[in-house]
DNA sequence: CGTTCCGATTTGGTATGACAAAAACGCACA
DNA sequence: TGTGCGTTTTTGTCATACCAAATCGGAACG
């Protein structure tokens, strides 16, 4: 806003609209929900033509703060973690084909995943035991049915991811699937299969219980090599 | 995709066009570097308007997909995870903004640090430690020099996300720096404060030296927690 | 033969006008 | 009060035009 349009012919006026918009969006000025204003409204704002305020409302609504709906007004989006999650989905899609990508994500994941086991071992509190109970009842009564298996087998990872009351994590959760779940679902699945890993998944809960985050962190460490192993094999990478 | 662009009128045009150039970048058709059609030849490719051809342009530079600089012909980027971040930083920036929105994310920060520091002590070779001794001995110099001490500082703990040899890494702290910058910067700091930086830093590379990941991590959450204490003050969150 | 420089051509950035189709609006009607 | 239909907005798309900057090609030069 200090310099801002002088449109030194080296920036786009799209791009000077995206940013006044984004910090209207930021500050507040255009709320949640709130449409943003018709075009033709906005280009006599700006004295801009058309075409640039299109240009700049595709971006928004590629950066993720609107939606915008085919012949619908576009609106304001809520702030959540889900939006950035979805804003690097291209990106994300494209390094996953990379060289090692996968298993850099991957890693990333068993990382992460590692160091909330050892959090839930240390501050699992009973609410969140029980659900993990029950998650493990519903893996373990869907032993026999690999479709089943793998969504409770998802279910039962992602309570993890909310033992912190982090809401930045569910997103990350739902992202590591989403992006791996391509290569995921390729990965040979058989009751006998399903059984080893509800048997960690078990162990996993054991170690929580018993407030041994060296063993939660070892187990799991161990349930995720394994799946590693399993799904590498579906594509060849060094 | 697979009815793709009959063209419902429920869906764009520059949609489809995205979506098609998004499947030719990341199946190299496109390959890095190279630069997209001339937007004239393009229009003229998929009979469509030079409008739509610019919307899509710009929305695959959004995504980050190409690199669009104005007046030069939009090329190829190289996939990297700092495009990705790169992509997410408005809708970060927005979150940041939200109640408790810093302060989730850089318990995110912790949580990962954390970790890092456990793996650092358990896997960080000679050199590794070698350059971690480097940059602790540049953060005892700059230490009556605050600006030149957040330098260091930064540097020092990017050695942490560097130890794992994976490229997510470097990246993810890039954007940490980043995203919490403006409201880190604002933290008071004097030679005696980075005096106490610097002696936890010493102290978290002893236990990597020691090999002791608990106190790694003990000293690392200390050293973090600290620092948001003295953050905190400077917004007041709950 | 390589380099530099200049003009012609290409190409991106923007503006204007137009039109179909869908959405939003308002008003009459039940 | 609720409903249905016609009118008015508004979005999506196209065509055309112009300017300025980038690119290209060849001429002039070392």
């Amino acid at each position: 806003m200090t310099e801002k349009e002088n449109r030194d012919a080296r920036t786009r006026a799209a791009d000077s609209l995206v940013s006044i918009y984004e910090r209207q969006i930021i500050d507040g000025t255009l709320a949640v929900g709130m449409p943003l204003p018709p075009e033709r409204e906005i280009m006599q704002s700006f004295s801009v033509s058309r075409t640039v305020v299109r240009e700049a409302v595709q971006t928004l609504s590629a950066k993720g703060l609107v939606e915008a709906r085919p012949r619908f007004r576009p609106v304001v989006r809520t702030p959540g973690y889900d939006a950035a999650i979805e804003a690097v989905g291209s990106v994300v899609n494209r390094l996953l084909t990379v060289p090692g990508g996968v298993r850099n994500l991957f890693e990333l994941r068993i990382m992460m995943e590692a160091a909330l086991v050892r959090g839930a071992a240390l501050h699992a509190d009973k609410h969140h035991v029980a659900r993990m109970k029950q998650a493990l009842a519903d893996n373990e009564a869907a032993i026999s049915d690999s479709q089943r298996f793998f969504e409770t087998d998802v279910a039962f990872h992602r309570l993890l991811y909310e033992v912190p009351d982090n809401p930045v994590l569910p997103p990350i959760h739902q992202a590591y699937t989403d992006w791996l779940s391509s290569h995921w679902t390729k990965m040979p699945r058989d009751p006998e299969r399903n059984h080893v890993n509800y048997r960690a998944h078990c162990r996993i809960f054991e170690a929580i219980l018993f407030r041994d985050p060296d063993a939660a962190e070892f187990v799991l460490r161990d349930h995720l090599d394994d799946a590693w192993n399993q799904v590498r094999q579906t594509f060849e990478e060094t």
